[in-house]
DNA sequence: GGCCCTGTTCTTTTT
DNA sequence: GAACAGGGCC
């Protein structure tokens, strides 16, 4: 144990200075247990690290004693380097990370008690999916009716619940094959895991769990030196995370109390158990989905008599408007304990609505408040547009692009999931663990060598009948009998892997390969990233560049670790989370899900799809809570804005490439009238009697009450057939907004008449905006030109800035405003 | 063994 | 409208 750094000025009173006497509280409460239940935006970060630099200031506690848990990598960061900042840099020796990253930090420490190394390699879902998949069909378990993702839920859900095998044999019926025939998979699972040195996501949790009630003086070690525990986002845990938490803090028996223990010993030479502390919002539980487990925080009292509860309710972040909603909203959530957010800030400007004839009408209301507000002041990094699909991001890109409008896709389609990034971490993985059959089996082929299913399963069949690994089969490939280009192809793989798994020795005369020197061997090894780019498809020069960036990473890993190993660069790798790739200074607006956005906050926040079947999600409506968790989706999405929310939704919008209508959502109706100020609103867009929800009908008399509404394009529209419920009457309420949005859609490009050609297939309507791909690069543009836009008519260039590909003009339509556009792919063409 | 075509299914959210 | 699996063909 280090000797304490100086704790210059720092004094249990300083940290206290500037909080409310909740705060206080949570920050200055000692025993054995305390719950924090920290409303959004309460400033519950700030209680926990005053928490933390409260207890090393005051000397109760070495840094090496804390664990704290996040909820992903980048809150661990911002605490520990909130916490260092507090302290002047006495952070060294804390535990701050996430449930999983914790647990890999115990597990290659004690891998060996389970019968695995601690060069073990963690499986993604993708990883676990691919095994599941091979698994599947070996049993022929599709004939069954299992499928891959039902299978791969299945086993989470009782990984989750510490359910293995054998206590699933238990609970089964023996009588239904069905049950026998998953008992048989998920063994089956469970074994090739262990075959290959490999833990998946959930097995980090429960195997941790495992290893600490299998062995209680391994436990010991962790409950004797973690003497402050405190978990954020408590609410989100599930049961393998709690039942984790209580072995954490579980009262260390006499006779596995080393003889050496510094720590002091209670009445009977034990050691009292940890202190627990958890911070949570049972308004936020939004991942029940996932195993989450309400209960966890809802009888956190019950689970530890004795327990100190401090309410925060003092919101410092959102105006009064913005928190009014957000309680209208929740209330409607039944068995809930009242608690009511307020602000001291003044109710702030109203919330804005938004209602677009498409998910691509949406999409440039968004592109053009954002123009509007950045003029005004607000940085890009302050905006953020939530959703609650991924599929949605492709009508909200399409139009940013065009619109010039610098965005971040936070999550989706992540770059640790593109192809040809797992096949070289495949080769990593490979290389680090040889008992990795899975990754193994990956990156026979790939690059093409000419070896297909066929040579893979001769080597499998003769590392069965050998009793071999994988592995090492191939290494005796010649005695298989294959054809030499086969043979011959993989000699020289496993030579490839065998050579660079050498050359991470640490004893080689030139020390350790680094993991950058070790990615370009496999990479240049393997001629992988050669054949991509010589392939000249375009999508394959992009994977290139793609493998490249990834090299990149590996070298700027090496950076930033000097003493990192091939291993440790792995873990991280495999435990990257969506919110992790936040980058506060990137300058542009952050897209991202719902669930993404938890714990983040924006000065200015849209809340785009607020329709049924998008939020509450159709999938999510049917299960049981799940209305309620859709609500709580719902009231986190607005919690996360400061000053400025926007709700906007869609009266058409596409799925599976055909446009359907989209009704407004259920929760629309929860927010009181008087806070949102519609744009648009979805009776302007949608009334017809019966088809939309009643309360939003009741409100029709306020518009009814307005002039100069009348609808453009009403009668063009009126006669357009299959749209499905979009008819006349629809159309009769619509309005002209009145900045001109999305009614223009529905003019005549040139002329603004309203002839627009309502007889054509509505395959025109949707691919209007998104169909074109142009290259605009070589037009002369200037200011004082006119143009014309496909969609917005004609204008007058304002101003062009920017060069080459980032050329973006800002044009003032005659009839839709004004907005920016990127040159080189807008629809337009000079007049 | 590899390529291309077709049909199917899919979309809820993620450590 | 894409991604993927399966089948047919070279």
């Amino acid at each position: 144990m280090t000797l304490l750094p100086p704790v210059s000025g720092v004094t249990a009173d300083s940290l206290l200075d500037g909080l409310n006497p909740q705060q206080r509280e949570a920050v200055t409460y000692r025993g054995p247990a305390l719950l924090i239940v920290a409303g959004a935006g309460s400033g519950k970060t700030r209680v926990l690290t005053h928490r933390i630099a409260g207890l090393i200031a005051s000397r109760e506690a070495w840094p090496s004693q804390i664990l704290a848990i996040t909820f992903t990598n980048k809150a661990a960061a911002e605490m520990r380097e909130r916490v260092g900042a507090l302290l002047g840099g006495a952070a060294e020796g804390m535990w701050i990370s996430t449930f999983h990253s914790a647990c890999v930090r115990i597990l290659r420490r004690e891998a060996e008690h389970l019968g695995y190394t601690q060069s073990f390699t963690i499986y993604d879902s993708a990883d676990s999916k691919a095994l599941i998949r091979r698994i599947v069909k070996e049993l022929e378990a599709d004939l069954l009716g299992f499928t891959v993702p039902s299978v791969q839920g299945r086993i989470s859900k009782l990984k989750n619940e510490l359910v293995d095998p054998d206590e699933f044999s238990r609970q089964a019926s023996d009588r239904d094959p069905r049950d026998a025939m998953f008992l048989d998979i998920y063994r089956r699972y469970e074994r090739e895991l262990r075959r290959a040195n490999a833990f998946d996501f959930d097995d980090l949790l429960g195997q941790t769990v495992t290893l600490f009630r299998a062995f209680p003086e391994v436990a010991a070690k962790y409950q004797r030196r973690f003497r402050h525990v405190l978990v954020d986002e408590y609410q989100d845990t599930n049961h393998a995370q709690y039942a984790l938490i209580r072995e954490l803090t579980k009262r260390v028996e006499p006779k596995d109390v080393p003889l050496d223990t510094r720590t002091e010993l209670d009445a009977e030479g034990g050691i009292e158990g940890a202190s627990l502390t958890v911070v949570g919002d049972s308004d936020q539980s939004i991942y029940a989905f996932r195993g989450a487990d309400i209960r966890n925080i809802t009888d956190f009292e019950r689970d530890f008599p004795g327990a100190r509860v401090v309410l925060l309710e003092q919101n410092y972040r959102s105006t009064q408007n913005i928190l009014e909603a957000a309680n209208a909203v929740i209330r409607n959530n039944f068995d809930r304990v009242d608690k009511k957010l307020w602000s001291a800030d003044g109710a702030g400007e109203k919330i804005v609505g938004f209602t677009g004839y498409s998910g691509h009408d949406e999409a440039q209301f968004v592109a053009d408040e954002i123009h509007r507000l950045h003029d005004t002041g607000v940085a890009y990094g302050e905006m953020a547009v939530f959703y609650r699909t991924n599929a949605q991001t492709r009508a909200l890109e399409e139009i940013f692009i065009r619109s010039a409008v610098p965005y971040r896709l936070i999550g989706g389609t992540k770059f640790y999931e593109r192809a040809e990034i797992k096949d070289v971490v495949a080769y990593l993985m490979a290389t680090a663990n040889p008992a990795d059959e899975l990754a193994t089996r990956r990156i026979l082929n790939s690059p093409k060598r000419g070896i297909g299913p066929a040579t893979e399963t001769a080597l499998w069949d003769f590392a069965q009948k050998r009793d071999v690994p994988f592995r090492e089969a191939m290494r005796r490939v010649d005695e298989i009998g294959l054809g030499p280009k086969v043979t011959r192809a993989i000699v020289e793989l496993t030579r490839l892997l065998d050579e660079t798994a050498a050359a991470l020795d640490p004893d080689r005369p030139t020390g350790a390969a680094t993991v950058g020197e070790t990615v370009h061997a496999l990479v240049a090894g393997s001629r992988y990233l050669e054949v991509l780019m010589a392939s000249g498809n375009p999508q394959d020069e992009a994977r290139a560049e793609n493998v490249e960036e990834f090299v990149n990473v590996a070298k700027e890993y090496d950076k930033n670790n000097p003493d990192g190993s091939l291993v440790e660069f792995l873990t991280e790798v495999a435990l990257v989370a969506a919110a992790d790739e936040l980058d506060d200074e990137s300058g542009s607006v952050s897209l991202m899900t719902l669930h993404t956005a938890k714990g983040l906050e924006y000065d200015t926040v849209f809340l785009t799809g607020i329709e049924e079947d998008l939020i509450p999600h159709r999938m999510a409506a049917q299960e049981p809570g799940g209305a309620a968790e859709e609500r709580r989706l719902f009231y986190v999405g607005i919690t996360r804005a400061r000053r400025r929310l926007y709700l906007t939704l869609a009266m058409t919008r596409a799925q599976f490439g055909e446009s359907a209508v989209a009704m407004p959502s259920r929760y629309l109706d929860e927010i009181p009238t008087e806070l949102i100020d519609w744009r648009v609103s979805p009776l302007d867009a949608t009334s017809r009697g019966g088809t939309q929800p009643r309360a939003l009908n009741a409100r029709r008399g306020e518009w009814e009450g307005r002039g100069g509404r009348r609808p453009v394009g009403s009668e063009a529209y009126s006669t357009a057939g299959g749209y499905g419920r979009v008819g006349p009457g629809d159309a009769e309420a619509r309005p002209q907004g009145e900045r001109g949005y999305s009614s223009v859609r529905f003019r005549d490009a040139d002329a603004g008449r309203e002839t627009r050609n309502a007889s054509k297939p509505k395959q025109k309507w949707i691919n209007e905006v998104t169909g074109q791909v142009r290259d605009n690069s070589a037009m002369e543009l200037e200011r004082g030109d006119r143009i014309r836009h496909v969609d917005f008519g004609e204008g007058t260039i304002r101003a062009v800035t920017g060069t080459d590909a980032k050329r973006i003009a800002e044009v003032d339509f005659d009839t839709a405003g004004r907005k920016k556009l990127l040159v080189k792919l807008a629809p337009i063409e000079k007049l």
